[in-house]
RNA sequence: UGGAUGGGCCGGAGUGAUCGCUCGUCGGUGCUGCCUCGGCAGCGCGCGGACGAGAGGAAAGUCCGGGCACCCCAGGGCAACGUGCCACCUGAAAAGGUGGGGAUCGGCGGCGCAAGCCCCGGUCACGGACAGUGUCACAGAAAACAUACCGCCGCCUGGCAACAGGAGGUAAGGGUGAAAAGGCGAGGUAAGAGCUCACCGCUCCAACCGCAAGGAAGGAGGCAGGACAAACCCCACGUGGUGCAAGACAAAGCAGGAGAAACGGCCCGCCCUGGCCGCAAAUCCCGCCCCGGCGGGAUGGAUAACUCCGGGUAUUAGUCGCAUCUCUUCGGAGGGCGGGACGGGCAACCGUCCGGCAGACAAAUGAUCACACCAGAGGCCGCAAGGCCCGAGGACAGAACCCGGCUUAUGAAGGCCCAUCCACCUC
RNA sequence: GUCCCCGUAGUUCAAUGGAUAGAACGAGGGUUUCCUAAACUCUAAAUACAGGUUCGAUUCCUGUCGGGGAUA
């Protein structure tokens, strides 16, 4: 959602390969053995620390309440579209896991992303913002 | 020929920019190791870049059929399951198509008093109901070597009579039912009845026609005969099971194992026959070759487990075997398909060559913006016809070993076909 | 992904091919009570959907839809 920046050379990085996901089932026990989940009303958000992490590590969770194959996927990517965004605002040494809500399939982009950020807020994930 | 409406089939969702995702190829560069000092190798193939490729007609449901893989092997019987009119065509098979036969339903259709026959159209999982067994509720007198409730009929007894009773005849009429042992008419009779007759139907035989399913002139029989096999079943034909989470290679570390027999294994279940195995045969592959052998390699080690029987008291080394962890590798991008070129053929089509066709494993196609196209959620003006503003929203739906069908969902733009109605033209 | 199983009142379960589809709990109305509860009584409410076989289908067959299970 951010403008087109006016020179592109120093735009930070934006790229998002699968290296930062999760993908183990360790991992995700792991966080939901924190029982720290964040609801909101199209996510729910969980996480937890990992102090020697050098860059934070991801994971999307879309059950088959959502929908057929086709509404997953399009959560997922929709959900990975917003991380890429606003991974340079994100701290490292986090893991956290996004699950996606049966209202997903629904929300608008812009709704996704208010409540994915709101969600990120009260997790503290997001890195404070630099005051202008 | 044109238009409208309805139905079916094909088709498979615009353009551009920016930032990204997955795979492949090629440079650059960082670190580590080796080293003949210039290269090579590695990094769970780091980091950044260039180029190329990147979901469907149904990818879906998982309803059929194959390929492929494993389960020592071969043959047979039973069981189980599946399929079911005939001919031809396409196909590996499933399946599809064309034509024919039969059944059934329908028609302001034709003939006929009617029954019925013919014609046209639709539908059909369409072998067999004298191989056997079973079921047919309720109603009804009676429901499958039929029966007699109300009736009808004459006879006998009683009675003046109406009528009642008795022993019979009958199945036309009424009534029940999904179904009641041919139909209409005439004769006949006490009343009736295929009892007799005409026509029609039915059963049996059948010239002849047809490759066949089957049809059928004609003859005989006064009528034998219910339905259900998507009830058990019989007949014919077919089918081994499990499924890529099949399976194969590599494989650290730890722990455990290794004999013999009863017997077990051997294409799910039960059984038979043969071959064979339990450390050397069998099966498969490769090579040689005098064609039946030789050599080499691979596969192969009771049970899921408990229990039972027998034997035994050996566990150290080596060897063999097992195959777990795995951001491992293979299986897995082939077969087929469509595109182009050339050649052959009147053509449908056939052949050769070229280049092309996604590939993951917490799973790659998205987001934003702009412009087009389709649209009415909405709002304003107007008596109305209509005009203006605003523009949400863009069919069904996402590959997971591959292929062929079936079914279901949706089918925009554009195109094709069919039916009905209307208009015009020609004969 | 693959392989299986199951759909009956609001819920849990019944029902040889015979329809008026049954029972318990629950829901609603009534009787009783000063009012509730309990008790008694009455009522409504279902074969997932669409075809087919059959005289007749919850049952048999086919296809959709929905739910559940096993499997690394």
């Amino acid at each position: 959602m951010s403008p087109p920046h006016p020179n592109p050379g120093t735009e930070p990085s934006l790229r998002l390969p699968a290296r930062f996901r999760l993908k183990h089932s360790a991992d995700f026990a792991a966080i939901r053995a924190t029982r720290s989940n964040l609801a909101g009303r199209y996510l729910v958000l969980a996480g937890r620390r990992v102090e020697n992490a050098t860059h934070f590590q991801f994971g999307l969770i879309t059950g088959r309440k959502i929908g057929p194959a086709v509404d997953r996927n399009r959560v997922r990517r929709r959900l990975r579209e917003i991380i890429r965004h606003h991974q340079q605002e994100l701290l490292p040494h986090w893991q956290w896991v996004v699950i996606a809500r049966w209202r997903a399939a629904q929300a608008s982009q812009a709704r996704l992303e208010q409540d994915w950020l709101r969600l990120a807020q009260r997790l503290g994930i997001l890195a404070p913002r630099p005051s202008p």
